[in-house]
DNA sequence: TAGATTGTTAATCGATTAACAATC
DNA sequence: TAGATTGTTAATCGATTAACAATC
């Protein structure tokens, strides 16, 4: 039962998948070929084909797929019927629009501690969600245990912070500061979001592409 | 002077380098190797070099890089020092985060107009720019020219929206709706945000890693 | 000059696409 | 049964790595 290692590239797909047959689901479609989700997606039936094989065989030859049955098969395969206790540390901007607009329940997750080092933030509350101090951390997480930490703290804060997450049982880290954070142990999984890097795709994108309207 | 073709590959690598450069430049780092920066970024040597060529020969044979001309460089392609004309639209929590926590100036993006459907978020403004509703867009479009769009409203509003910016001249989407957007169209870009599936990436990588303390 | 490190070509590796036999 | 569409193998393509001559 060795499975063989799943390749990086269709991991990274795989969430994609999940979105889009949900949505498929909610319209009430019951079934789906590769070719009919390929176009819908943008990839190739072949490649859905091969990305699906590598966990199972899901579909049916004649038929297609259930889109019922396949979105939850992808949705066991991401754990997102699991509840994954989580903290989120930094509640500036955009710590308060991660907590607030991410569905954590839709993705197996479980926020269970807001925490600011402003002790004008810590104190209030989030959608009634008390925010705790940075000072209460190790404490709360020898109780609580939480897995995953949401980082929204500037960079400077952001490395030391994690190592000391680390010492207290957080095994992974969604990191919104500035600059990325590595881990050596491969037992550490880390995130690194960089809004600002996909934003400069796009103006990288219209450097090149010819002006449509040249007018004027 | 038939540039070749860069490859995807090595264009989403760029943000990261221009990054990194700047960090080196600021901590006052005047030349360093392909092999140092491989270190730093976690890439191969032989990759940067390979990247980097891509655009020209910016180093020096038994030297190195010099980290402030590379920077420089690779700010250049990318279109730093440009001034985008961009607009964003509906400001939740998410479209607040987005609008005040990135630096556009640093990202060749100058941030011109905020937009939103609700008439008492319209009226109000957010660190001293004003929102206007969204009734006044084609209006403000038609005067001020946006090229790029930031879209932070509901999934369900996002394809009309984008289809009515394109008409009024918008080249190029940052969206934060759930939901892709895509346009036949190959000269209108799009970068599609999806923050849940960087999450279900880690709870992926959660399920399958051996749990680092298994007591108690 | 000798040492270092690039630019660049060739080799390897991985990911995507095409093709088709299996089968519902 | 015939038609459709999968699962899977083989072929292609692209991206990464290794190697080394060029050169500062």
């Amino acid at each position: 039962m060795a499975k063989q290692e799943i390749s990086p590239s269709v991991i990274r797909r795989l969430p994609r998948y999940y979105r889009f047959l949900g949505e498929l689901r909610e319209k009430g479609i019951v079934r789906i070929s590769s070719k009919e989700l390929s176009q819908l997606m943008g990839l190739t039936a072949s490649q859905i084909r091969q990305d699906l094989n590598c966990f199972g065989g899901f579909g049916q030859q004649g038929y297609g797929y259930n889109v019922r049955a396949l979105c939850e098969e992808i949705g066991q395969i991401l754990g997102v019927s699991l509840h994954r206790r989580t903290i989120l540390i930094g509640l500036g901007n955009l710590g308060h629009a991660i907590a607030s607009h991410v569905s954590y329940a839709g993705c197996g997750c479980e926020l269970i501690g807001l925490f600011d080092e402003n002790p004008f933030v810590a104190g209030r509350d989030l959608n009634g969600m008390p925010i705790h101090h940075t000072d209460t951390l190790a404490g709360f997480c020898h109780q609580e245990q939480p897995e995953l930490a949401i980082l929204c703290v500037p960079e400077s804060a952001a490395p030391a912070l994690a190592q000391t997450l680390v010492a207290l049982g957080v095994r992974a880290f969604w990191n919104f500061s500035q600059g990325d954070l590595r881990f050596d142990d491969p037992g550490i999984l880390v995130e690194n979001v960089h809004l600002a890097d996909s934003l400069l795709t796009l103006t990288y994108g219209l450097l090149r592409q010819p002006e449509s309207e040249s007018d004027s």
